[in-house]
DNA sequence: GGTCCATACTTGTCCTTACAAGATGCCGAT
DNA sequence: ATCGGCATCTTGTAAGGACAAGTATGGACC
């Protein structure tokens, strides 16, 4: 796969700025010095600017230079959806438990949420997530029958479901995640390892393919001293990490 | 204040998604297309595409006409900052009430996440959020000095800080926001009429200025039942040409 | 009917040029 | 010494041209 001219650029500058070569606080050399290093045009420079503004490295603003804001960049898409990524990326280990798969009829409010006839079938799996060995968060998610079929043969211990799904062709393009806190029910309590009625922090989220049609429910719920979520968001854009 | 034209591009797309004019799930015009009706060139018409793709509006993919993947946008910088901002959208109306506003030398942690000395001083308000008149959410905010000055003097139940600190040329360019879970203590309890002990969701955040000096730090407790926060990303094929 | 392939369409990348607009610093006038 | 204002640097916006690369579509062929 050949690299773009601004991934490239960007790929670079990201660099600089993890290894300390460009420190938080200073200012980026100018576009006009960057075409010149990269032997580039202003438009694949700023493209990279721009995928690093978004990634909340950088500053901009028309007439001054960008700052650095930060050293580590929120890893965009992926980060937001993948448990595994995000613990990797923060130093800890992961771990998964998948407690049950089915394929049955929806609850109607999660038909609902994924647009499809409360008389279809979907896929539904319950998985507990570890860190560091520890119970860290608990996973109840919701296929669509057609994208869900593949996950019933598979062994979900070992690799991603996230992997698994891009060979089989769904692509995950977009994801609405919505936070709140709720209380410890009793399979919450048994699994996660804590207090009936303690306070857990809770995540639903629908996943949209490319072409927009919903293949993805999920509600999630973290021990909040175990894990938590992370998200930087930037004057134009937001971005997130664990 | 001059409109570019991007900007007139995206904000008539953003309209026609909005009233349905175009639908979810349906193809957007191409970009020759929309180059003709605005009579602009690709450089803009691009940049607005890029901009709804960031908003998680509609997809992309090369050779692949931009498909509608949601109506509603999900809020840019400011919505995720302010309370007001995000309550007008969803049809709710906002309330606050200041419990406190105070000069003091800060607690050791909020000292160094706002990066100053701890013998500093910093100015911290307690406010009350309601929403339709229910007690919504409880703020504990954290500005430094120099910032936080002109706070002191000011109508803090009339006007939104964000705005007051914009007048006073100070300019919120990143924030990192920590969401996670936490048991309502007596003040939380009284305040937000809660049993103590009740679920709550925690955001911890802190906001940078345009040259990444840190310039605030929240920590704000939601009720889950009245109010909770979305998130929506998109694996943006690396925006477009700027 | 189904498969393969050429072709047209569409978006991604990149260059060059030009001007607008905000930021900054220097210098002269007061 | 202070204050404006001007020159200059920087980024934002926009046009227009060129080619690359992925997608979709229809027709020829089996």
């Amino acid at each position: 796969m050949k690299e773009s001219l601004h991934g490239v650029v960007a790929a670079q500058l990201r660099q600089r700025i993890r290894s300390g070569s460009l420190k938080v606080g200073e200012l980026l050399p100018s576009e006009a010095e960057l075409c010149e290093e990269f032997a580039a045009s202003r438009t694949p420079v700023r493209q990279a600017l721009a995928t690093l503004r978004e990634e909340g490295l950088i500053s901009g603003g028309q007439g001054r230079r960008s700052v650095v804001l930060d050293a580590v960049p929120s890893q965009p898409f992926e980060s937001l959806l993948s448990f595994t990524t995000r613990a990797r990326l923060t130093g800890h280990s992961p771990g998964q438990r998948l407690q049950e798969i089915a394929l049955r009829r929806p609850q109607a409010a999660v038909a609902a949420a994924l647009e499809v006839d409360a008389e279809a079938l979907v896929v539904q799996l319950l998985r507990l997530r570890l860190l560091d060995g520890r119970p860290a968060m608990l996973e109840r998610m919701t296929y669509t029958e057609a994208v869900g079929r593949p996950l019933l043969g598979a062994d979900l211990d070992a690799g991603s479901i996230y992997a698994l799904l891009t060979e089989n062709g769904v692509e995950l393009a977009a994801a609405r995640h919505t936070f709140d806190a709720v209380s410890a029910d009793e399979v919450d309590a048994q699994l996660l390892d804590v207090e009936v009625g303690a306070p857990l922090l809770r995540e639903r989220r629908l996943t949209r393919d490319a072409q927009g049609v919903p293949v993805e429910w999920s509600e999630d719920r973290y021990r909040p001293d175990v894990a938590n979520v992370t998200v930087t968001n930037t004057r134009s854009v937001r971005s997130a990490q664990l």
